[in-house]
DNA sequence: GGGTAGTGGGTAATCCATTACCCGACCGCT
DNA sequence: AGCGGTCGGGTAATGGATTACCCACTACCC
């Protein structure tokens, strides 16, 4: 591999004009420049990173940690934050959590073994190691979830006063019995969810029972579990709020297995406006969420703190939109 | 941020048998190691990743360069590679090419320059800067596509077949009008399984026409387009062979909007097995793709070649499944 | 002509972990 | 006692880009 050296002895300058010329510093004659361009694509240099990052003491990329590659809405959060990144120049790279708070502590220590600028995480649980990115003055931004303790920038969706309307939403189609199938315990989204049902019952005076309020992983496969649950027992809901797309995938396949018409014997929203959600029988009602902005939102807010780690923190709130379709349509 | 010097000063011993000890180098005191390990975390030392880099020559990572975060066949490949490499203590980085042979090359100069472990990619089209990676000796491993012109490892589903046999069970269920929706020229999977499509037709004595057959992006938006030019021509397809889920999600809004029924109007047959590929009306049949073993056996073919480059290039053609379900069942 | 400000560009220090090389101590053997 | 061998651990070189600092030179002024 070539290096700084290589391309100023074959254009006859010096190492630091090399990398001034090469870093587009505008103390260099033009024509010195030009000739050390020239030998760089010659030599097919490519200047060493971790030699840059060491002496800059700061490499320019982000870490997004998001809790499930296989879960759409957090890959179009990525995108809304590659797009954004890549145009001032950062790469983006992308780490799985997998919902696992070791993984994530794993993924924030690499990170800032990395040096990289900054890092955007959906938190796993409450028990985070951002600690550590503040100790080491690493800028952070949490989408999706809050970091409680911290008072760091984040990106959220109103997803309490979301599961309220869509609860709302069915109650006004005069669903009876309106269950709710939501994520972990203390994973704020799926806790934030459940309190909104909660408001929505509670505000048109309905008492609402844990027989009726199932949890699970955010998977298909604890979803199915939790509806069949729900459905076999004695007074089964006529109506149910889900927490995902991809638990709505498990209670859907849950539906056809007894024989349940969804819209017709049950009322369905669930949140995330899936690409397929017009296109099962009938076509789902969902809460879409507004995922690409969450991810731009967010990469805009690093670049700021990335700038001036000072700045107060912010908390943005982004509004999510119920599409009422034949699921949720009481005959 | 704390140095190995730091640490070492703590611990009353020299920075080399603090380096020993953190690596775990079996040359140390165990009672000084303790010691070591006790200042380490006492002074919330992390590495400095880049300096460990420059030294070593290379990170203990392995940029994985998809085409689509966003489609689901990928982000399984991506599980497949994490999963293994993660055994191995390798992190693994995700880049998203986006289909476009520039970000590729982007992110290729980016994985040198950064000096990764190595590369998988599933390559965008023809020209790609793969050759930088051959230059520099920097591992690699093509992953769904293959790489025309460069011996490296490849892993590949085969496609053809697999869309050959999609075509023949179309043929048998008794469609007359088979048409086919597939991915842009140049796109290797994309002409596969228009050449698997068009090699059932023959093996059955049928003539393929240009007029039953679309391309597009991979994309919702392209395939929808595409769906509605066959559905409205004068002599319309009474089946179609889709190459992606995401595809399949164009077509089946199309088919919707057109008030063609899928299975009774229409057969299709999709690829890739998407969660809710069941729960369309009627359910989807598809090939489904083994993409978790591409990506594991990716992984494992480029830990090989990290150990030993020069061995020769290997390829590995895994198989697809058809699932018929009753998008493809003629009444 | 001597002095000053300004500008382009070179020299060498710097970032920090790893590791080649070397040294001292201790053991066991003759 | 003396010598070779082993083992633990220290010193200092190393990797390559960036940049603080300094120097040389030109232009312009009094």
């Amino acid at each position: 591999m070539a290096t700084v050296s290589d391309v100023a002895a074959r254009a006859g300058v010096s190492t630091a004009t090399v990398s001034r010329a090469l870093n587009g510093k505008p103390t260099v004659d033009p024509e010195l420049a030009e000739r050390v361009r020239a030998a760089a694509t010659e030599l097919g240099y490519q200047p060493n990173g971790p030699a840059r990052n060491l002496r800059r003491q700061e490499a320019a990329v982000v870490a997004l940690i998001i809790s499930d590659v296989e879960n759409p809405f957090f890959t179009a959060i990525a995108r809304g934050v590659e797009d954004v990144a890549h145009e001032v120049g950062y790469s983006v790279v992308l780490c799985n959590s997998d919902e696992s708070a070791e993984k994530e502590s794993r993924y924030i220590d690499i990170a800032i073994q990395e040096r990289v600028a900054g890092v955007i995480l959906s938190p796993s649980g409450p028990a985070t190691a951002v600690a550590k990115l503040a100790a080491r003055g690493t800028a952070y931004v949490a989408v999706d979830r809050p970091l409680s303790g911290h008072d760091s920038d984040v990106v959220l969706v109103d997803t309490r006063l979301a599961a309220r309307e869509a609860t709302a939403h069915l109650i006004a189609q005069g669903y009876e019995r309106i269950g709710c199938v939501t994520g972990p315990a203390g994973v704020r989204t799926a806790d934030d969810r459940l309190a909104g049902y909660r408001d929505a019952l509670k505000a048109a005076r309905r008492r609402s029972t844990p027989k009726l309020v199932r949890r699970s992983e955010y998977k298909a496969a604890g979803a199915h579990r939790a509806a069949l649950e729900l459905l076999t027992q004695p007074e089964p809901p006529d109506a149910l709020l889900i927490a995902n797309s991809a638990m709505a995938v498990g209670v859907l396949q849950a539906l056809r297995e007894r024989g349940v018409r969804a819209g017709r014997d049950l009322g369905l929203v669930t949140f995330d406006d899936a690409p397929w959600a017009e296109l099962v029988d009938p076509p789902l009602s969902v809460v879409a969420q507004p995922a690409y902005e969450l991810g731009s939102v967010a990469a805009r807010l690093l670049l700021a703190r990335i700038a001036d780690n000072t700045r107060p923190a912010t908390t943005t709130t982004l509004g999510a939109r119920l599409i009422a379709r034949a699921s949720s349509h009481r005959p």
